[in-house]
DNA sequence: GCCGTCGTCAACCATTTGGTTGATTTCCAC
DNA sequence: GTGGAAATCAACCAAATGGTTGACGACGGC
């Protein structure tokens, strides 16, 4: 998963508890990796690898390039997640409504040609 | 991460391209493991477990309890990452207009109190 | 009733992940 | 300069992941 396609990398970066909460506590301001260890029961190394992973997804930019550098929060990847969600969600609703609008018109159709065989919705999709 | 929260089993069911895919797939409409498996150079035990994945995540039902039981999509759990998302998305730019305001407001004092210290914006959260 | 197919369970394996500790580098303050 | 703190590098380890193959239970069609 280390080379993976951005979406996957951004997934799984947020798929962790302890890196959710790095975001959460980026969201307030920025904050080096001290700031971001101090509350988690957890070695400063564990956090700085935890940073990286979100650095390599993406969440996150380290704009200064010393060793006192902050990590800043930039959201802009969160944009190609609930681009992928919200697309296939939509596809799934709009899936219902057809398949709604199938059975109402089995409904209607059954009372006058009750022995009609269903159409099968997945071909429905172009 | 088996036992893990809801969000990290929906984050790191989608962090797969695989899983992604059969997200992909199923939008179009429900389908059995076999049809699931069938585009996917790979074994269809493996294609079982990745439906298992997405199942324990929330994000795929199998409404029959026979074997020939089809996957349906469940796009409730969407919710939950676009809320969680969209959340520290929208703090992180109100954070960004709040600095721009300090900002201006800096350039604004410098021209009667050039020495003021800047006040720490992460304090400004309350 | 029997056969074939669908789906899963089980064991196994290679790789990745998430954590540790110890050493090293790099800068800031004095 | 020198000392100290910040961050990372490196090696290591336990556990989880993603895949394989083989076997097996449960239906459906003939």
């Amino acid at each position: 998963m280390a080379a993976a396609d951005p979406l996957s990398r951004a997934f799984a970066a947020l798929a962790d508890p302890t890196r959710r909460d790095l975001v959460a506590r980026l969201a307030d301001g920025d904050a080096t990796v001290q700031e971001l260890a101090a509350p988690h029961a957890m070695s400063v190394q564990a956090i700085s690898k935890h940073v990286r992973v979100l650095c390599d997804a993406g969440v996150v930019t380290r704009p200064g390039d010393g060793q006192r550098r902050p990590v800043h929060l930039d959201a802009e990847v969160f944009d190609l997640m609930t681009a992928w969600i919200e697309r296939y969600r939509r596809q799934a609703e709009a899936r219902y409504q057809r398949l709604d609008a199938v059975l109402a018109d089995l409904q209607l159709d059954e009372r006058h040609a009750p022995d009609q065989p269903a159409p099968a919705d997945r071909e429905a999709t172009a």
